[in-house]
DNA sequence: TTGAAAGCGCTAACAT
DNA sequence: ATGTTAGCGCTTTCAA
């Protein structure tokens, strides 16, 4: 038997507005009509209609505000076609997406970008930010006053929010790990080029590599790591340079961007016999991989990274999940020449 | 500017019931007006809004129904999964799934299943089914009388239907190929094991292997090709076979079910040195890979087959996309210990 | 502090 | 053959 906004104030002896008012802790009803009637719709089971809501509402759009720093930066396409696909099937649900691409990662880019959203009326935030604790407070902030986040793509540790929704960048190392692994012939002699030792995703996409070869006791070895800071040309150099030193290198693991910089490099010296691998499905990288220079991809599927996060913040605002939920992992994804 | 009953009314002079029955086809209207009408609704860009639908028709669900071939078979655990994830997502607009579970290929019994959903009252059919006249007729007479029917899973060749489901075999056989390639340290001698050879899939599987692997000109030859008709009994004696006949082959290449057997007659030779590799996701499938007898699974998303083909279905239902769309092809995706 | 009522877009039952 | 109306669940505005 379906609970609605009605049945409550019948049961509950209120009028229909009475509900509603408390339902949006929107205040003006006696505390004990507060409790009585939160109370009875936890009991109930009382779950709200989307299609009432969404007629209702129809000239109050829900609008969800998305930030990432998506400037310069091709992987976000896959994430920002997902974030489209949510507004285009939620449009006649009343959703709007509020997009704001920023670029890099300054600080008060970031929060400012933030605080624009939150200007325009968002009602909920998908954001892809900072790992530090300015960032940790504003969204922890908006939390307390339950304002739902989602952060998206890169995660913000200890954080209070909705949850995350993204890759597991352990387990995208580990599967680089195994992968290599699998295929290696010869003893492995690798040269890790990072994007940044201070990104929380590059370190744990080097962590989750090395334990899944020790724990397949695979015969490796890391030769050197060094940061490109996601620039193809820092990429060149630093490849260009780490390869000169070392003649032994057979290996390149590339954590992040600058991916297109490598392969330049690997190009640069054509007696070596060195191979690639990397992440993420973008342009550059399949190219590579069609010209057997990168063995394999592994991908985070970026599409429904997008989607789920808008959905999520959807769903939060309609109330029809609670303030805080399980995480959305996405698969973690090898892309070969055949599957690419 | 949005375009509704109300206003398609106006710009017809005509009333909102009138333009409800030409566009549920439901006649009684007449013939000009009903083009006049259809041809406003198209000009105009009109698109039916969800949320006004389910509240209304909210007595009269959206009945769909589903039928897979699953009984005994686990790889549609993950497809129902999804039928039922979408079937709870769309409850709140009205849609109800019918799931008629069968046992093997019989025609009859898929006639059958099909005739009992259509009696029950469904607006629309996501099947898995066979790949043949009787069906192939039953599928385009559905669809001539503007019945919506998605083919979920196993597509049925030059059917008229909505779309199919599914995951494209040519390039799940050709990632085998692929990955096997890759992985390979020795010529391969290769045992191919499949299901049936009437089973459009499984040919598939084994004709793009095979093309991949031509492709890369990988050293490797086809010892035997047998089948188990999915089933692990049958599987172990068959592949037992093969063994004992051929001392050279190193590698069983399992196109359908009854991988189980397979691992179980690899284990009687524990002095050979052979692998496997397989498809799809299953319990058994992983504890394989886990003990390194599997190298590694490719699977086919089989919960976003079963999700998209109930939302495509109620999608159709609800006049949201026209009579025929473009297929939905899963991805092929790679999995390892590691990402497994 | 609370109640009553209108209206969102659509469908189906009823009326003409 | 066509028009009219009630009502689905919810939010919001106005009234009390």
């Amino acid at each position: 038997m379906k609970v609605t906004v009605k049945s409550l104030a019948q049961a509950a002896g209120v009028s229909r507005g009475t509900v509603d008012r408390v339902l949006h802790n929107r205040g003006g009803v006696k505390p004990d009509i507060v409790l009585k009637i939160k109370s009875l719709a936890k009991e109930l089971g009382y779950v709200p209609n989307r299609a009432g809501r969404a007629l209702a509402a129809y000239k109050t759009p829900i609008k969800i505000g998305v930030m990432l720093p998506s400037i310069g930066n091709p992987f976000f396409d896959g994430v920002i076609d997902g974030v489209f696909q949510a507004r285009d099937e939620f449009a006649d649900l009343g959703v709007e997406v509020v997009l704001k691409e920023v670029e890099g990662f300054d600080l008060n880019t970031h929060l400012n970008a933030i605080d624009d959203l939150l200007f325009k009326g968002c009602k909920a935030l998908c954001i892809s930010t900072l790992n530090i604790d300015a960032l940790r407070k504003k969204i922890s902030d908006l939390y307390a006053k339950h304002f739902p986040v989602i952060l998206l793509n890169t995660n913000v540790e200890k954080a209070d929010c909705l949850c995350y929704v993204g890759s597991d960048y352990l387990t995208a190392g580990a599967t680089c790990g195994g992968m290599l692994a699998m295929c290696a012939k010869e003893p492995l002699k690798v040269l890790i080029v990072t994007g940044s030792k201070m990104i929380l995703g590059h370190n744990q996409r080097i962590d989750g590599f090395k334990s899944e070869l020790d724990r397949q006791q695979a015969e490796y070895q890391i030769i050197d790591t060094v940061e490109c800071y996601d620039s193809d040309i820092k990429a060149t150099r630093v490849t260009l340079d780490a390869l000169d030193r070392n003649e032994q290198i057979n290996c390149i693991y590339v954590t992040g961007a600058g991916v297109q910089g490598v392969g330049a490099a690997i190009l640069a010296r054509p007696k070596r016999k060195i191979f690639a691998i990397a992440f993420d499905e973008v342009y550059t990288t399949k190219e590579l991989v069609k010209q057997g220079i990168i063995r394999f991809v592994v991908c985070q599927q970026p599409e429904r990274q997008g989607y789920h996060a808008v959905k999520r913040a959807y769903m939060a605002i309609t109330n029809q999940i609670p303030e805080h939920v399980d995480d959305f992992i996405t698969d973690t994804i090898i892309k070969i020449e055949a599957n690419l």
